[in-house]
DNA sequence: CCAGTAAGTTAGTGTTGCTAACATATGTTA
DNA sequence: TAACATATGTTAGCAACACTAACTTACTGG
């Protein structure tokens, strides 16, 4: 092959040696296999072989595995935490609904993606002590926070709002995980959901 | 080395080549290393060695590394569900003491055997297809049905009965992840726990 | 007693996460 | 423009792991 093949087939193949955006493309590539395999069974390996990369190559945008999937979250935690306020956005504040809106936007994004989800609330060794996640997590209960201290018509640093915000999000949070996993029996299943939330919104937030 | 010798050492160590209960064994060495590792980082060598068997050894008794999760995961289930009964035992049906028992005592098992609890509720692929699994928490879940129905003097087929156990169900089980995942923001941390599951419990179970 | 089976072993395979050493492109500065 | 520094790729290789195949040893029932 001489130069001027080797250009038309560079050219051709865009396959240059600096690969453009491969940090980005390698974050995508393991958040739609985290969503295929989950956050344990995912192969970096496999992510190379779809970025089209050898498998070294990753370890000079992340520093193992881990990291990788920190960088996945923190993405999905704002794309999470944008779909949350909007949700709300939708009501006015005062309005039962922006309670439940907001609850709801929490449910579907657990069930739309589910092997992001648990990635982000499954626990993932090490992830909790990362002061970046931490701070991207409490942004995006903040939203929570907010909402419930206007719903209520005080501060976001009244104890009650604190107190109101944290236990609608537990059960949100745990209704999310629950239902992922089937582990709600089957009656529960075919509850009306928007039913629930409003139940248990208008339990914990006095009308 | 005579067979004298054999014989001695034999003895001696109590290496016997069959092993006794390495099933047993295997379990409860998995255990320990989840509770160490989590359900992820955990490794069937590691528990082979600590049982001094061959790597290839468990696979006589379980057909694999999943699967002996699974039997770690069923037995905790056994234990956790007992722990419930008890607590929730230990208050008449009507006070509402019995109510915030039986949920303390669920975050208390996430607290002290977070790893575990992460095993069991952490959407480990395939767990919620196995029918055994599922019969156990099915079961689990049946003492929150009770305690519920009971507490409304209701039967555990009234919608209003499985509606509400659910919501508890929720709360307590978000809760349970989220401060094991030191998720929650700090100024709930400091919160009286005791007197969060009295608040959610009478919000959500009319007086 | 002996045949069949349960429950171990050793040896090996393929995949993975990750590192070391090297190669190549890019960009800055003399 | 030449040359150096750095960023970003490569290949080669290691150790650990899950798991299998083939073999060996002990137990058990007819």
């Amino acid at each position: 092959m001489n130069w001027l093949e080797m250009d038309k087939a560079l050219i051709k193949e865009k396959k240059k040696y600096h690969h453009g955006d491969l940090r980005g493309q390698l974050l995508e590539a393991v958040r739609v296999l985290v969503e295929r395999d989950g956050p344990d069974d995912f192969s970096v390996a496999e992510a190379c072989r779809e970025a089209g990369v050898s498998t070294a190559a990753p370890y000079k945008h992340f520093k193992d595995r881990n990291d990788i999937l920190r960088g996945v979250v923190l993405l999905a935690m704002d794309r999470m935490r944008s779909a949350m306020q909007a949700a709300a956005d939708s009501y006015p504040a005062g309005d039962p609904r922006r309670i439940a809106a907001l609850g709801q936007s929490y449910v579907d994004f657990a069930r739309t993606e589910p092997g992001l989800f648990q990635t982000m609330f499954g626990l993932t060794s090490g992830h909790d002590e990362d002061p970046e996640l931490r701070q991207s997590g409490d942004e995006t209960y903040s939203v929570v926070e907010h909402v419930v201290a206007d719903h209520l018509g005080i501060s976001t640093a009244d104890p009650q709002a604190r107190l109101r915000a944290y236990a609608l999000w537990c059960f949100v949070h745990g209704h999310s995980f629950l239902s992922l996993d089937s582990k709600l029996p089957n009656e529960v299943n075919t509850l009306d959901e928007a039913h629930l939330l409003r139940l248990v919104g208008d339990a914990i937030l006095p009308p």
